[in-house]
DNA sequence: TATTATTTATCGAATAAATTGATTATAAGG
DNA sequence: CCTTATAATCAATTTATTCGATAAATAATA
């Protein structure tokens, strides 16, 4: 068996990658410089690669290095939680889970779920977070987040998947707008055109043009909206018609506005709501046990609307 | 930030998992007995939990100490997958990969594949191992395998799972047998009734009950066939019918018999074809050309197989 | 009942590894 | 030309790890 590297010359590295930095590395890993540069060179001579180009001016990490980074932020990862998990052995469904929460689900879903999962477990606290996608799950490999709440398809390889329950897309627009009319809805060429979207990044915009089959939909520069809200806002004022997820249709959003929602006729497009967690986890039990309380809530309408539904969602 | 565990404190716990029994793990680590001791009572200390039970006849893994074991063996495993992958760098392609098959893919699927992977790459060698499905992750898991051809749906928490293509059951029986009567053949209960399956512990025969939905399948005791081909003989001897995969018709598992195979009525029971390794395999590249290889060679039709999306890691 | 063999735990000494602090070498900015 | 900042290096020190011998407990054997 080849010699392994440990724990500790990982660690470096992966300080020193994040830094890029020896000196100030090294006052994150709370050991000086030397044992710093020491423990990298012990590092790159067990596993016979450059990790760290280096002379006194710059610091890069090599394209190998690169994927020899995430494979030991993985097993840092993964070595804490094993730590973590026998600290609450014996004691689950307790103690602090941080968990991250997209933005076009947060304020629909959390109202509903977190008072049962505060009555059902009591001792577990939640810590919130509200990012982009991409965002949460950098935080959840790099251990600043426990869980996070997020909408498929999107790349979850290497973490714990847990699809919840299917999230469709509606249309929104405004009473006459001629894109209701008909009893059954379809999304042309010719309505993707008007559709107004989030701006870049929210894993919400992604879905609705992968749902019209094309990527090359773009509101005018600087009028993509930054939320659900102002979306609306702009679908009211005339702009054009969007798509919302059926859980904002049903959590109100629509209060207070003119607007009209219908839903689309099968197959409708749709995402579908994940939690994902570290492989490693400490904490599957209340992986699960938080992933059941959702599906509970919100896996309940057997509204796989078999054939053309009238119903319209007045607001 | 706790403190983690050394990678050298994992490998002497799960040599003494593995032995049970101090003296023998000792000699496995090559270390002396008193090494050992001292380096799972460090790790208790740091973990703060209790290992293994132990006094001078027994040794035993707690509950706790179970969970922490798997831990710790993925942990391993990926460390070295690391020193593996820095090893390989800069010559992908080359070295040997450990593949394992299962019994109801081998002789159907290798001899296509194989000469189209020697041609492609000839610096790539693969050792095959043929074995069920069990031992082939366990193997896996344990770094004696790199890769598994398996099929699904099978339980692959954990590992990398890349499905290849769609096989279907098709009936086989004797030429005159009623069950073969008919454009259309679905699979009644009462044709479940004369299933000849394979003895316990291949997929192939939880794949066939599933497709009968139903688990208390039962041939005469000692009548259940260890193979493909003593399946085929008993069907040929008038003891009942049996389901078989597509790619073993097609591969001419009935020359020489007088049975006739027939595919089924839509929606067809079926079996994933999958490559899998570990998520840490140091061979992903290699992973990917195999899977390629395999794919080309029998993912001829056009398929269900909705939406081309990464492997994903299911609870 | 003594004897022997087998097992894990423990202790002190020897060895190996990691860390420190001081120093050196190099480059950039003023 | 001096100052500042950087990473590498070296000797001394501290800390971890390992070994070998031994103890303690038990089971099998004579």
């Amino acid at each position: 068996m080849a010699a392994l590297p440990s724990l500790r010359q990982l660690r470096y590295f992966v300080a020193i990658a994040q830094e890029l930095n020896f000196t100030r590395a090294a006052e994150v890993c709370f050991v000086g410089q030397s044992t710093l540069s020491a423990g990298l060179k012990e590092l790159e001579d067990v596993l016979g690669v450059r990790l760290v180009e280096r002379d006194r001016q710059n610091v890069a990490i090599t394209p190998i290095g690169l994927e020899i980074l995430e494979r030991a932020k993985t097993i840092l990862a993964s070595s804490q939680d094993l730590v973590e998990y026998a600290d609450a052995a014996g004691k689950p469904m307790s103690g602090t889970i941080r968990l991250g929460v997209i933005p076009t689900i947060a304020p629909f879903l959390l109202p509903n779920v977190l008072p049962d999962i505060r009555e059902h477990y009591p001792n577990l606290k939640i810590a919130l977070r509200e990012d982009l996608t991409a965002n949460l799950l950098a935080r959840l490999v790099d251990h600043q987040l426990d869980f996070a709440l997020i909408a498929l398809p999107y790349d979850t390889t290497g973490l714990l998947v847990k699809e919840l329950f299917v999230d469709e897309f509606w249309v929104v627009a405004r009473a006459d707008d001629p894109a209701l009319k008909g009893k059954e809805i379809h999304l042309p060429a010719k309505m993707a055109e008007r559709l107004l979207l989030l701006e870049e990044g929210h894993c919400l915009r992604d879905h609705t043009m992968q749902a019209c089959k094309r990527s090359d939909i773009r509101n005018a520069e600087g009028m993509e909206a930054t939320s659900l809200l102002t979306l609306l806002q702009m679908v009211e004022s005339g702009m054009g018609i969007a798509l919302l997820p059926e859980m904002a249709v049903k959590g109100g959003l629509l209060n207070g506005t003119t607007l009209l929602a219908r839903p689309l006729s099968p197959p409708a497009p749709k995402r579908i709501i994940a939690l994902v967690a570290r492989a490693s986890t400490a904490h599957l039990e209340e992986f699960q046990a938080l992933a059941q309380s959702i599906e509970s809530r919100f896996k309940s309408s057997p509204r796989i609307s078999r054939g053309g539904r009238k119903s319209f969602q007045r607001v």
